[in-house]
DNA sequence: CGATCAATTGAAGAACGTCAACGACCGTGG
DNA sequence: CCACGGTCGTTGACGTTCTTCAATTGATCG
């Protein structure tokens, strides 16, 4: 048996200056001399595709920024039932100054490495830099406005809406290829993860995908990419203004 | 015609020593120089029921804080279908530093008293205050915890349990009396308002009010208020766990 | 080449929305 | 004081959307 050398903490030796996140992670507002400070509480780890980050409840020893990779925030109900609440790209941050424990699961969509803060220590070093408090309630506002987009999309869109969201969103924030006439996106979700994501099931996100790509809007074919033919009928069938 | 006075900015003269507010909102961790600094730069403003705050892109000229009274949150598609997706009641803070507009609607549900900073000053008060940017964050935090509650909720939850679930949280944070047997609490919304926050239609909820109330677990006359028989019920009837 | 997991597709049903009618309540003005 | 209009809530019949259940196909990896 062999042990995933992906899940096992991994000390990497790369200065946050050189940091591919360095100006937009909790860090972006720091000067030289608290950049050093964070620098020697900082240690990074890895996780693989699918595992687990952190269980709800399970006491929080540290926070952290992604470098690289998605993770997902979920919650579920007592019966199984699962809605995704938020997305970790990289650059966001998991968990709060203050808290010892969180309210939702975190897993690892695609490979993901986090910058990890021991807690306490962090901790202290927000009390004594504005520029870490200021950088933190930015990133915490932003994601509260992600949050409400979501809250429209989950109470009061069409599946066929939810699904043309859901690529654009993609479109815009996921690096992507132009090919020809139509923009290539890596697709690192199943059709189940993005059920819970868009508060569907998996066969609707099936349906309106091959309904989306009957329309000559998206093409696939590949499970891991779509290209989206046709952006100006993916927005409007997105429901959203302008 | 007579002018509503509610609509009228008001200049109160109370301390904010003396303010009901006080150790909950924006200005919780400031101390007596800093809470002064405030005071320089505050006034109040009331608005009746049913009047729009502020409308989305409208220019942002001041923040704020809610003293009394429950303001929503709301967004809006093309077509009209609208989502609530947030209450402010009173602590809670209305705006954010650095940025110019919001992306929703602000609306009076009740009568609302707003505890105003323009915005210019506050931005630069809150650059010299730790105490208040990390106040700030906390409150983003917080909001940020109940909007995923909520996208689980709008993305997961049934009617029957959504209808459970708000009367939970309204038995929670309204004051409430008891009578006899039986929790009271104020409902200030209509059917119409409850649906936009619940991501349902009116006929819906106004179905499910009836349904709970025939299985004895709520009972309700009166339009103002509901009277919660079985609190056991209604959490099993919520859907969330312990 | 099987074994496994993801994705698709179909058929049936449930849950919720839509449309429409009606009734209760409330403030207003005659 | 009563009549009136408007808003809000209730209720029923019906339609649509999405879920559920089930079977099948397709892809990937030892």
């Amino acid at each position: 048996m062999q042990i995933n050398i992906m899940t096992l903490p991994i000390l990497r030796d790369f200065k946050c200056s050189h940091c591919p996140i360095r100006h937009r992670a909790v860090c972006a507002h720091c000067d030289t001399d608290e950049l050093q400070l964070l620098e020697n509480i900082k240690s990074y780890r890895s996780f693989s595709a699918g595992e687990s980050i952190l269980w709800r409840g399970e006491p929080l020893d540290y926070v952290a920024s992604v470098v690289t990779g998605v993770a997902a925030l979920s919650k579920t109900l007592e019966d199984g039932r699962t809605q995704m609440v938020g997305l970790l790209l990289p650059s966001d941050f998991m968990g709060r100054p203050g808290r010892k424990q969180i309210a939702f699961d975190v897993t690892a969509t695609t490979d993901v490495t986090l910058c990890c803060f021991d807690r306490k220590p962090f901790e202290k070093l927000v009390n004594d830099t504005p520029h870490l408090t200021q950088r933190l309630m930015e990133l915490a506002l932003d994601e509260l406005d992600a949050a409400r987009d979501w809250m429209l999309l989950l109470g009061r869109k069409t599946a066929r809406e939810k699904i043309a969201t859901f690529i654009e969103m993609l479109a815009r924030r996921v690096h992507m290829e132009k090919d020809q006439d139509s923009l290539i996106l890596p697709l690192s979700m199943t059709r189940d993860q993005i059920a819970n994501f868009l508060g569907l099931t998996l066969e609707t996100v099936s349906r309106q995908f091959n309904a989306l790509k009957k329309d000559g809007i998206i093409d696939f074919s590949d499970r891991k990419f779509i290209a989206v033919k046709n952006i100006e009928a993916l927005h409007a069938a997105s429901g959203d203004d302008s």
